[in-house]
DNA sequence: ACATATTTGTTTCATTTGTAACCATTGAAA
DNA sequence: TTTCAATGGTTACAAATGAAACAAATATGT
């Protein structure tokens, strides 16, 4: 039994991609209104913060860009110097990407404020809604995400 | 007691947002494969077909758009003779939008593949992993969404 | 060793997007 | 009425995006 009408406020998909345009568009105006950051950016400050060091390539694949975002973003932070490249010896090709002390000043300074804002978030939330939110997330990546 | 790192792989911001792009990519390929259509003519078809009849505002509204999308998706959709416009008597700022037959068809179309693709996703998880999304996402929205 | 394929990253180009300016119409205020 | 603000919608312009082409280096197969 097939319907004929789909309610688009119910479709999943739609759901998702709104609740997550809305949470980010929110989050993204603090970093690019406290820092000029876009939001490659942000994720490439934030993945290199929290793994040190990194290609390219790995950033990419840790924060979900597409390889041409993880260039500009690189280009864009290296310009405001707050990271630098350094070439790797084993493979020419990779450069080793780490942020500088004005990088990790920055990234530390972000630290708080992003954990406030989504503790913000989960604060309007009961117990039992954290905890659906937390569990239901997890088994869409899970089916979802490389599954 | 702060921490010094944040784990982006699990801030809920980013988490939401390459869940929904990945969702979003996947379903938009077939739409846009089988009928040329973009996220914003998509959304546009569908707020059409469950409504009927609509301004270019109250499509915006309904499906969480900008309106200059709104703008472009209806001229795209017009130009394909899968909407019409018909001027308000009451306010001549305002124009009713609606399906055509080519149009409701197609969204006819789609429903079903919509659906099913919704399923297909859901059919991954367990009856209680189902229920925590739909109630994570429920409380989400309600906290998030200005609701 | 040599040719070929693959990987890493950048750049070019066309498309998509958002901001702001804009036009036309309606509503409110004086 | 006459002005001024607000609303509905389009368009112009600049920025962001992604696909594809590219250069450089490395890996693979013969």
């Amino acid at each position: 039994m097939t319907n004929d009408v789909l309610i688009l406020e119910d479709f999943m998909p739609y759901r998702l991609n709104r609740l997550a345009d809305a949470i980010s568009r929110e989050f993204a105006r603090i970093y690019r209104d406290r820092y000029g950051l876009t939001r490659p950016e942000w994720r490439t400050l934030a993945a290199l913060g929290q793994h040190g060091t990194m290609t390219a390539t790995e950033i990419g694949a840790h924060s979900a860009m597409h390889k041409t975002k993880v260039s500009r973003a690189v280009a864009a932070l290296e310009k405001r110097r707050w990271l630098v490249r350094k070439a790797d010896a084993n493979d020419r090709r990779v450069e080793r990407l780490s942020l500088t002390k004005a990088g990790q000043r920055v990234y530390g300074e972000l630290i708080p404020v992003a954990a406030a804002f989504e503790a913000g978030m989960l604060d309007k939330l009961g117990a039992r809604q954290r905890e659906a939110v937390l569990k239901g997330l997890a088994a869409l990546e899970k089916a979802v995400l490389r599954a």
